[in-house]
DNA sequence: TCTAAACATGAGTTAGAGCTCATGTTAATA
DNA sequence: TATTAACATGAGCTCTAACTCATGTTTAGA
């Protein structure tokens, strides 16, 4: 009972062959489409096999049921978001002013979601009908919420940790949700919903971070 | 054709007797529950029937199928949240402190999702399943952004009415969002995400109506 | 080349959710 | 009291999404 026991289903078998890899990726890819455009009742597995162009058999060869696909879909994007805001904004090793920070923080996650719009897609359509992938969403949001926490205590050793982390649950929910409405919004008001998450991520932060601070 | 073409189907018949109103509510009231404890897909309708103690024969009597249901809690509560910020918060006479908008208003929110848990369940679980539903979220959002669209305008004459569309927008879907989440924590984070709420609306509403104008 | 494991296939099974309907009962009203 | 409309009931129909499995094919490696 070394690793792994009460984990989430994930494969039912690896694809070790290259064509059946290109397959299980078009199965992914498939449902994330169908996620997407139809939402969850639209994503049955004999549609996504079907967009997959092969056979449902196959499906079930590589995942064990509905939810498996799902699962993995999440990871896959969870392991991307960390990655992306790790290398833009957040850790990095020179402090730069607030206005800035607010400023590379919003762009990247606006970028993240317009360029992986299947990531909202997937855990908007799982309300409630995968409890397991709430739970990986809340486990996603959590480890966001460490990272920039331990970032806020960095800027100001006056604040406790529970400071920092209401701070950073704040902005990880908020911003957050504002990129992912601006998504579904005409370019102008889209570009204006943008501008408007900034502009309170910052009047947000400066009531704690007040210019004082030289380094900031 | 004078009257009620495109709308949501609604009920089927409505109930005359006083017997079967209260089934009606009944059934109502069970949706809500299951909704609420399992989400959208243990909400079935032969599960509301048995919770509401009635046969599925009569559910069917008054509602044309399941989705009418979910219209009806939706628009129950629609109505409700509508009233209780219009006589709480917003429109009132004479003119308060922005502290004290703040604090009236994020009060008021944070009460009516206490007293209503079913309202957020109902439209969380509909992502995608119910694009019916989803519209008319969108329709009670907007007519909420509206009223405060109004009061922001009337604040300060100086602002267009883009801008206080904008900051109405961003207030309704972060606020509302904030204390939805708060509903599911701990008490004392539960309190101090009120407490956060109210500091960011502040922040962010004194970088648009300044101190300067005397009556805020 | 031969064998075993990996992979492919899609008609068919299963289960359960939405919903109907034929028949019976209760309440309103003339 | 008679008549009718409103209401009650639950077995069962229908439809469809999830998933299986028996049989055939391909690939990897000895």
């Amino acid at each position: 009972m070394a690793e792994s026991a009460s984990q989430p289903p994930k494969m039912r078998r690896k694809p070790r062959q290259a064509r059946s890899r290109e397959r299980v990726n078009r199965i992914l890819d498939a449902a994330e489409q169908l996620l997407i455009e139809g939402g969850y009742t639209a994503a049955t597995t004999n549609a996504i096999a079907a967009r997959a162009q092969v056979p449902i058999g196959t499906l079930y060869q590589f995942f064990p049921d509905k939810a498996a696909i799902l699962y993995t879909l999440a990871e896959r994007y969870g392991e991307l978001l960390r990655e992306h805001l790790l290398t833009s904004a957040t850790g990095r090793d020179l402090p730069i002013s607030l206005p800035d920070y607010v400023e590379e923080l919003v762009d990247a996650i606006e970028c993240f979601y317009t360029e992986h719009p299947g990531y909202l897609a997937i855990f908007a359509q799982a309300q409630g009908a995968l409890p397991e992938l709430e739970r990986m969403e809340e486990a996603l949001d959590t480890q966001l919420i460490e990272d920039w926490t331990r970032e806020h205590a960095r800027w100001d050793a006056n604040l406790t940790e529970s400071d920092c982390h209401a701070i950073a649950f704040v902005l990880v929910k908020t911003i957050g949700m504002l990129m992912w409405l601006s998504l579904e919004q005409e370019t102008e008001f889209r570009q204006r919903l943008v501008s408007e998450t900034k502009r309170f991520t910052l009047s947000y932060l400066q009531t704690y971070f007040s210019r004082n601070s030289e380094n900031l």
